[in-house]
DNA sequence: TTGTACGCGTTATCAA
DNA sequence: TTGATAACGCGTACAA
């Protein structure tokens, strides 16, 4: 411990913390020998000493549904990366989109006092609120971004960001639309989404029939059987599939595919996220872009701001950017 | 703090400590006062001041290279998911493939004191070993098994994984080789595997052509563009492409589809790891199963194991399982 | 620039 | 079963 170290630079232990915290008030002389005194012992600084004395962690929380999806996990090393620099290392807490486990993670966060946190979404029991504003522990939300919402929040307009894709598929002509989507239940915003398809679609007297509608667990084989569902069933085919996520839609895609299907000829397909595969696949998707790992970093330095008391006067929206490539197109027959 | 729970509870703080930590030692009738007061209180130990006191920090760590690949985000989900049973969190680190980066992360780590520690690979400086050694913190090597390591590894051999894999495609009658993998630079599994690819065709006889022989980043975009200058090279083109894991691998069958190569009559193409896709995808991919899940939780289970002084009688082989379907058959005109 | 001494919030030991 | 008290390893006023 550091105490053995002072001993052994014949210093007080005082002086060795300070080496480690301010430098600067350290003889460069006195240093060194602090130093090779350490690493002499190969010593390093204990942290719940340090936590305990300066009632600071140095640890920041960060709660997301689960690591399976490429768009969290960048957001992950988004903040990290951030986080990183000033020292702060992050706990990780996955809550398998279930709002109750997001408590819980959110309690040993506190408990192991994470000066800060970001949550993904702000579906959340209002205990988790509660608690955090107990603890004093600034937070963000991220992945999500509403007007008039009572958090700070990180993202974009899930709503808007679906009125959009909706209202391009409409101006080129389609007006049967099919939907496939990921679980709604708890997790606010897939219920944005599906808020702004309707939304776009009601502007102009349209809807999705509950035949079109499909919603299930976020995979590739979901979009499969989804459209094999559509196309089979007797209700008139939609020219138009809004998918809730680039899995869902390419799922769709190959099954397409499969079935013969032309795409965009006979149907128009669209995804959310952007991933790789999008713009690799055949046809390519058209899908909305999100930089997550940006929402990761805009979070990390919010939450530093906070703490530091300054102000962040960073935009809290990272806008979406709807990527036309094949898989859309104007519905055939229809005027320009 | 605790103190105030126990003034309100009316017992010592002794009292309050052993309802946390030993609820049997307590009456019932204390414990539920206890309770009240630190719900009353709003109360949650704190973890620092644990820590100090117990020497046990119920942290566990974790080093991967990154959190884009789907096969470390699932180990590390799978570290989670046993550990938090035993109210052990996580940290996370990522090295982004650089072993500096890797020591720096496990030094934070043994700062934090971590109480155990699951490194990917074992291609490490030798100082983050003996930084492990001389803290005396447990660690696993996961997601490589090489008879004779040094260390204690959770994984398969990958040297051995890709002899298999190659030895399918011999037996297939292929004789003409191309290799597509990721940066070996730094990285023991990718060099593993290059060597099964190697050891595999020697005993044949056989060898890939340094002109077919691409390394670069492990993405389909890389795939792809491997594929295109393969075929337009100047050599006799391969009956076979081995790819170093499933992205790369996909890229080639996508690039295949753009050039109108058929796959598998012209061209058969092996991936590793069997992401999602790899069954969807047209045609469908052979490949190498892996369970990183698994590899997690059994890391878990054995870093829990030693930290109990208990034996840990788990088999540290998660053996992968060769998937065999569309992108690979027997050469054309090759007698069976 | 350096040292002294106290306190951070909890657990563990021992005695009651 | 419960309580008093001394650690645990470090940071930080304050004094020198």
């Amino acid at each position: 411990m550091l105490g053995d170290v002072a001993r052994l630079a014949e210093v007080s232990t005082a002086t060795v913390s300070r080496v480690y915290n301010e430098p600067d008030k350290v003889s460069p002389s006195v240093r060194e020998r602090v130093l090779q005194a350490a690493s002499a012992l190969n010593w390093i600084p204990n942290a719940a000493g340090r936590a305990l004395a300066s009632t600071r962690t140095h640890i920041a929380g960060a709660i997301i549904p689960t690591l399976d999806d490429q768009v969290f996990a960048s957001q992950v090393a988004g903040m990290q990366a951030v986080l990183a620099e000033r020292g702060i290392t992050l706990f990780l807490g996955c809550s398998n989109y279930d709002p109750t486990q997001a408590l819980t993670q959110v309690r040993a966060m506190l408990a192991r006092g994470v000066e800060a946190i970001a949550i993904v979404g702000e579906a959340h029991p209002p205990e988790l609120f509660d608690a955090l504003t107990q603890a004093r522990v600034p937070y963000a939300i991220t992945y999500a971004y509403r007007d008039g919402s009572p958090h700070h929040c990180i993202g974009f307009d899930n709503r808007a960001a679906f009125v959009e894709i909706t209202e391009h598929l409409i101006g080129l002509g389609h007006r049967r639309f099919a939907a496939v989507i990921q679980p709604a239940q708890g997790n606010d915003r897939v219920q944005a989404r599906m808020a702004g398809i309707r939304e776009a679609l009601e502007r102009h007297g349209l809807a999705v029939r509950p035949s079109h509608m499909y919603e299930g667990p976020a995979t590739i084989a979901f979009g499969r059987q989804s459209l094999r569902a559509i196309w089979q069933g007797s209700e008139k085919r939609p020219t138009a599939i809004i998918c809730g996520n680039d899995q869902l839609a390419i799922g769709v895609l190959l099954e397409a595919g499969e079935l013969g299907i032309k795409v965009p000829q006979q149907l128009s397909v669209t995804g959310f996220d952007d991933v790789a595969l999008a713009q690799e696949i055949h046809p390519s998707l058209t899908t909305l872009r999100v930089d997550t790992a940006e929402i990761g970093r805009r979070a990390a330095r919010y939450l530093l701001d906070v703490l530091d008391g300054r102000e962040n006067v960073e935009s809290c929206v990272v806008q979406p950017v709807l990527k036309i490539r094949e898989s859309t197109a104007r519905v055939s027959g229809s005027k320009k």
